[in-house]
RNA sequence: GGAGGGUUGGCCGAGCGGACGAAGGCAGCGGUCUUGAAAACCGCCGGGCGCUUCGCGCGUCCCGUGGGUUCGAAUCCCACACCCUCCGCCA
């Protein structure tokens, strides 16, 4: 959620920064209207109260004969109350709908434009080069033994896999060495509960803009996670932490779930775009003044990730038509798949100001004056699929055989995969 | 799944219809004393929202959550969540 202060303080400023994302000025001003109306009306409820109170605290002091007649005066402050606090909650209802649906303000160097018009900051690693026509993933792990679809399809349907033998390995290894990178620099390995409550998925902005991407359970009230950002975020649900306490650096670790409505006929292929994968998250928790600093961190502690599996990629700034609700700006990194030959994304890290931490009520202390929000930034460590793909058709040989990049041969025990 | 017990401020813990946002203790912070420290003593010591001459201030809400009863609820009633104990089941 965006500051409604902000937005009533500076709202040329907030208008002209929302309406980079779409966000048109009627819409800004109904807004404005409804902040309004619910600072009135909690006006006029807390005089209704006030009065009430006193009334009552006075019948409490008075003697027995005098009793009777207060209480019969006081019985009339009830229904002016009760007025009040129901226009006071139909304005907070309508308040919090209209901004629950507001996207958080674009960081203002994030680029202009929508999905597709996304600046590369830069490139690393190198693009292989091949003799022949190198094969896509599904062909090399599939002859190699390492994925079996047609009965994944045969037990839960389409976008799910089998992950076997050295396959099942190989995302065991590029877990143990994501966690292991990101721990160096300071990130908690966590595991987290995929099952999550409403309030956790709203805290984190995905209700209730993308309630058709999530899965959910039928006898009871939970969603299934579609990253681990959410029960990351939601850890310090509702805390006031001590800044000294700050950065908390979260690294976890757990299975996916996506619906992807309306993907039907995208990336149908493989393990690209699957119902349920696994990632290894990276969670920071940060001073707003550090936010964008830890951006670039995260950043960094990716691009080591991908590079030290010596996978080519590049980075991509994403323009600001193409942010998820909650982000203020997010950095893609894409690597290059020989068999699409095009660059996908494997990676993707968002700074969310203090968009999140608004709904989740994470707070730092703040001696002699207002607490603050904190600032939240997630990004991906490690997307085993995807990683598994870029690394097993860059790393491909003539044969059907993968060179294991020196960095994760500790981690697998072999040199080679499919040999 | 069955049967009980519980949930109060950072922690412990009193309160069981009327000056209660809440006694008392511990921890923390500031001060007095001290060469310094400890002890002792004094003071401060939750959060949200709204108002504000933004100055300390004022109002209101919060005693697990949501409803209800009442002039008035931490205290009474209902529902739910979570925790603990015992039985059953179980990786």
């Amino acid at each position: 959620m965006i500051d409604p202060r902000l937005l009533r303080d500076d709202p040329d400023a907030t208008a002209a920064a929302l309406a980079r994302r779409g966000v048109d000025r009627a819409a800004l001003k109904e807004l404005r209207d409804l902040e309004e109306r619910r600072r009135q009306t909690i006006a006029e409820l807390d005089r209704a109260r006030a009065e009430q109170s006193d009334a009552s605290k006075a019948i409490g002091r008075a003697s027995a004969e005098e009793r009777p007649a207060l209480i019969e005066a006081a019985q009339q402050l009830k229904g002016r109350v009760a007025d009040a606090e129901r226009a006071r909650e139909a304005a907070a209802t309508a308040h919090e709908a209209a901004f629950a649906r507001v996207p958080n303000l674009p960081h203002p160097d994030a680029p202009d434009g929508q999905e597709g018009d996304g600046e590369v900051l830069r490139t690393f690693g190198r693009r292989p080069a091949f003799d022949g026509e190198p094969r896509d993933h599904v062909e090399l792990l599939e002859a190699g033994g390492a994925l079996d679809l047609e009965r994944a399809a045969k037990v839960s349907g389409s976008r799910f896999a089998y992950l076997k033998a050295e396959g099942a390995l190989l995302e065991f290894a590029l877990v143990r060495y994501a966690i292991d990178v990101a721990g160096r620099h300071g990130h908690v390995p966590v595991i987290p509960p995929v099952l999550v409550r409403e309030e956790a998925m709203y805290g984190t902005g995905f209700l209730p803009t993308d309630e058709q991407q999530l899965f959910r359970t039928r006898d009871d009230d939970f969603y299934l996670i579609g990253t681990s950002e959410v029960p990351l975020a939601g850890m310090h649900l509702d805390e006031v932490l001590n800044p000294a306490e700050l950065p908390l650096r979260y690294a976890g670790y757990s299975p996916c779930f996506r619906r992807e409505a309306g993907a039907h006929g995208k990336d149908t292929r493989g393990i690209l775009r699957v119902h349920q994968f696994e990632k290894v998250e990276l969670f920071s928790f940060v001073h707003p003044d550090a936010s964008d600093a830890e951006h670039e961190r995260i950043l960094a502690i990716e691009e080591e990730i991908f590079a030290g599996l010596e996978i080519h990629a590049r980075i991509v700034d994403i323009p600001v038509g193409d942010l998820g609700a909650s982000a203020a700006r997010k950095y893609d990194i894409e690597a290059w798949l020989p068999g699409q030959q095009a660059y996908r994304e494997v990676t993707s890290c968002s700074n969310t100001t203090d968009y999140q931490a608004r709904r989740l009520r994470t707070r730092i202390r703040v001696d002699g004056g207002d607490n603050l929000l904190v600032h939240t930034l997630n990004g991906t460590a490690l997307a085993v699929q995807r990683a598994m793909i870029a690394l097993v058709e860059q790393h491909q040989r003539a044969d059907g055989s993968v060179v294991v990049p020196p960095a994760l041969v500790p981690y697998l025990g072999h040199e080679v995969l499919f040999g």
